[in-house]
DNA sequence: GGTGTATACTAACACGTGTCAGTAACACGT
DNA sequence: ACGTGTTACTGACACGTGTTAGTATACACC
């Protein structure tokens, strides 16, 4: 490998200071450059196919111009690994957008919690977007003291960290309402995760609420518990079915747990969604492939990537938002699980 | 946000020269330092929460411990975003083991397709994997002459640039010996995309030598072109089901496109596997859950994002291996679209 | 003819680290 | 007493850039 080229090499064929090829390649403002000097500068650093060496770059102005994204591996790996194609997109794009690369850091369960810490206090990247399950970790807030820039992708209750997550009650509403239009009085509901989770926490929360609304009470006795996985949907379901009266609908606040719920229902014989209707939530992409295809509360993904990433790049460019909790609104996706006449603007859905 | 604490401030903390921390700090062998020395250097640097700064870092050793993702979107995207979440885990897993950070690119459609070149002429990175449908550009030729390290994800006729793919051939006459062991004579293929691309060419060429090997000719009518989506799934075994003599099973290159085929043969009332045998390819996260649960060719991901990472990272250290094209075996996974019998270790598969 | 101002550039410093060449102190063998 | 080697450290340079303060020239103004 040759010897890349640098400013001074540019500065030398055109016959001017370092300085001044600085000020021309970075266009610096107020600054009078003669026409014929620019020119020339430009022909050499073309013709050397010159470009400025970014760990200089960094080092000089104390900007990495890099974000970093670090991903939380925990219980519910599969379940979060449906998101990463769209939040990462998401993520890069808004960070393209705005001159930033992405740093990708997945933390991997037998790694030390913090093990992204050295990230931020090493320089390596300008913010962080932190995702997944985290325990209450003593350095995130030590960070966020010092005004290290960081948003969350999901909500961390207590401190008042920037964060970016779906508005997780109104979503399992808009589920309830559905299936309250088609008429369904006996509700059952299985949980994405247990209770530990706020979102799951909200979603019930949700649940609930619409009742409420309808002027159902609530019973404690048609609720139960998934943990992000099939099988915990299968057992869920089974347990249900138990019941002396069945529920007629059930609200499987995760698209993966109603899987598992699905197949509990298959096994049985019964028929989804005559005998039994079905709204998941996520919308992960095996869900329209469902037979039925599952009827779910759309989580946007790439919205959600993309707001995360602008508004840390707006707290690292010390432009801060007086409002640093975003919410985005889901979206209902009507497909067969519960019944409803599926219209042709909701076929392709 | 406080000054942060550089290499100067342990010394004068520790009461030792800048030189003897970084020392120290690096672990420099062969270098004798007293332990008291040693002990005293630990300890201010713990006290200070000292980090080194990585920009400085790296502008000194001229190295980035950073490797770059680029992921070129194309006619694919919904496609090979199924693997992005494996591969990337591949990547960056293995980038971690040898202790560098993994940055990730995408290259939207309406971006120059040689976007990614600032990545490696900057400097940002120490090497690059480039992943997805590429034009024969002139950059990446460039950059590979002048020695600058690079693996492709798939495969790249002409140039002997580093490589990381499945092996197709081998992978489609797995499926083909299936269907073959199964009693099918008559199988059909509709190819996962047009024959350009590297991979279609392949896994047809499996499908005629698997075809070769059993005795039985090749008949142009039998094959038809997918083109990566569901709709020119449909459209293909539509064309294959208005033949005189249907086929009695067909090779689906790709399991999205299969996902239509399976579709056009529900519309026709035709029952899977019993009138129509299927094998797909790829084994993205839907094929498991479809109805019946798709039986095809698994190609590892996760395995093909290692094998990249760690190729690049040998070349990035000079540590040449003389076999710089690696081909990583598929397997068949066998579930219910060909009606073989299910073991119960296939059963979870 | 002096003062002021705009133009077009440059010299020199700073960023924080890794590392090479060098030095002082001391032990050891002859 | 002298050379040789070892231990334990340090001073100074280099990496490639952005930027500030400054200089030289030309020109206008009264």
């Amino acid at each position: 490998m040759p010897d890349r080229p640098t400013s001074r090499d540019v500065a030398r064929l055109a016959g001017v200071s370092r300085t001044t090829v600085s000020l021309v390649l970075n266009n610096v403002p107020d600054v009078h450059i003669s026409p014929e000097t620019r020119q020339r500068v430009l022909e050499a650093a073309r013709q050397l196919n010159y470009y400025p060496d970014a760990s200089a770059r960094r080092l000089v102005s104390g900007k990495t111009r890099t974000i970093a994204l670090v991903w939380h591996r925990g219980p519910d790996q599969t379940y979060r690994d449906a998101f990463l194609p769209g939040l990462l997109q998401g993520v890069s794009r808004a960070a393209h957008h705005y001159g930033y690369y992405v740093l990708f850091r997945p933390i991997e369960p037998d790694e030390p919690d913090d093990a992204w810490v050295e990230l931020a206090r090493g320089r390596h990247t300008d913010g962080l977007i932190l995702s997944g399950p985290r325990s209450d970790d003593i350095a995130l807030l030590d960070l966020h003291r010092e005004g290290f820039p960081l948003v969350l992708h999901g909500q961390f209750p207590g401190a008042d960290i920037p964060s970016v997550d779906v508005d997780n009650e109104r979503g399992a509403m808009t589920a309830l309402r559905h299936l309250l239009a088609l008429g369904h009085r006996r509700i059952g509901m299985i949980t994405n995760a247990p209770l530990a989770y706020t979102a799951s926490h909200q979603r019930l929360t949700g649940y609930r609420r619409a009742l409420e609304e309808a002027g159902i009470a609530f019973e404690e006795a048609l609720v139960r518990y998934g943990n992000f996985d099939e099988e915990s949907g299968r057992r869920a379901m089974e347990s249900l079915l138990a019941l002396e009266e069945r529920p007629t609908a059930v609200f499987v606040a995760s698209d993966m747990v109603a899987v598992g719920a699905l197949r509990a229902l298959r096994e049985h014989g019964l028929r989804v969604p005559e005998d039994m209707a079905l709204v998941g939530f996520d919308d992960i992409a095996v869900s329209r492939y469902l037979t039925p295809a599952l009827t779910t509360v759309h989580v946007p993904a790439f919205g959600l990537g993309w707001s995360a990433a602008e508004l840390l790049i707006r707290i690292v460019e010390g432009d801060i938002p007086n409002e640093t909790q975003v919410r985005l609104e889901t979206e209902l996706v009507v497909r067969e699980s519960c019944g409803a006449r599926i219209t042709d603007a909701d076929q392709r859905g």
